[in-house]
DNA sequence: TCAAGATATATCGTTCTCGAGGTAAAGAAC
DNA sequence: GTTCTTTACCTCGAGAACGATATATCTTGA
């Protein structure tokens, strides 16, 4: 997703896009040659992208990297309807929050922050005792438990304030949209 | 490291393990049961737990797992000098924090958080443009780049408060031992 | 001139993880 | 009594990711 995320933007070379890559996800997260280079390949395979070789501006010749309509609809399908695991994992979150903006219609983008918003709302229990009674921030013994607790519950609501007040944009854009629509 | 930390506080079976290991790192994270007991019977195998046959309190019999001086010894490496990734990736962090307090030292754990904070200080740069240079939040086109950046500054402050106040109590009562220490 | 270092791409073997499938025991439902 | 569900454990094959290794190009500087 990263991968035609970033190449929607511009054509972008194998190199750039490996450091392009390891800078998301809110903090450095290195990719490994071993993992962009053959996943570039397979797109390439899926005919998401093409590659034209063009001469190295600093060094070593590149593969320039172009998506393709195919790769497009792609990254729109995996924004639209994205695996659980882009809802749940913070770090696959950030990544499609990233390219969410690729796919155009407001009311979609909304839908898709709707789900997380639901997701954040289901109040995590973290810890149990022995009995697997789930244990109260208060009454931790750990304070890197109750700090843990503490920094997941702040960060949480930081991040419904923001969902909920970019949800009502984007609605209230698809409502102009679909107005003017009508309209015409 | 989620494995030998909950048995350090109590034995558990492997089913009970596996509920727990999923809801902790902020939300829950399902962990396939064709990683969970090929990870035990390696741990066995290293002699970091024992395990012992019980009947089941409600079904099936239960296999208890113990952890051993051998696991012990093992998690405290783990947590006094983590793999980079555990201090990088939000969600390995998290699990380390959940058992830091097994680390039983005070400035052997504020030596782990000021690890983190060291890195958390370093500015994450998300963004770039065609030519590499970083674009800065503002000049951000993309709403959800926006609030991605947004999101991360500040659950960063809230995280980076809560190290703060933390390494320094932490620090005060490593000075207090050795003062006791020094004393006697 | 030639070595060093950054740029740039690619492969290979190992390890990690998942998901599907299978086994089994106990209690509940019918 | 028989099936269903939950609890509980385990294995296997497929796919993903990594780290090491190899190769090539261009610039810089000793």
């Amino acid at each position: 997703m990263a991968i035609l995320g970033f190449l929607r933007d511009f054509p972008l070379h194998g190199y750039d896009l490996k450091n392009r890559v390891a800078s998301l996800a809110g903090h450095v997260r290195p990719v490994a040659d071993g993992t962009l280079y053959p996943t570039i390949k397979k797109l390439e395979d899926a005919q998401c992208l093409t590659r034209r070789t063009a001469p190295g501006s600093v060094a070593a010749p590149r593969h320039m990297l172009e998506i393709t309509q195919t790769g497009t609809d792609q990254l729109r399908r995996w924004l639209r309807d994205p695996e659980p695991g882009f809802l749940t994992d913070d770090n696959k979150w950030y990544v499609l929050l990233a390219f969410l903006h690729h796919l155009e219609n407001p009311r979609e983008q909304a839908l898709v922050l709707a789900r997380r918003r639901e997701f954040l709302d289901t109040p995590a229990q973290l810890f149990f005792d022995e009995h697997g009674a789930p244990i109260p921030p208060e009454r931790l013994d750990s304070p890197f438990r109750k700090g843990l607790m503490q920094i997941h519950r702040s960060t949480n609501l930081t991040e419904i304030d923001w969902l909920d007040r970019q949800i009502a944009e984007l609605n209230r854009r698809a409502g102009f949209t679909a107005t003017a629509k009508d309209r015409a």
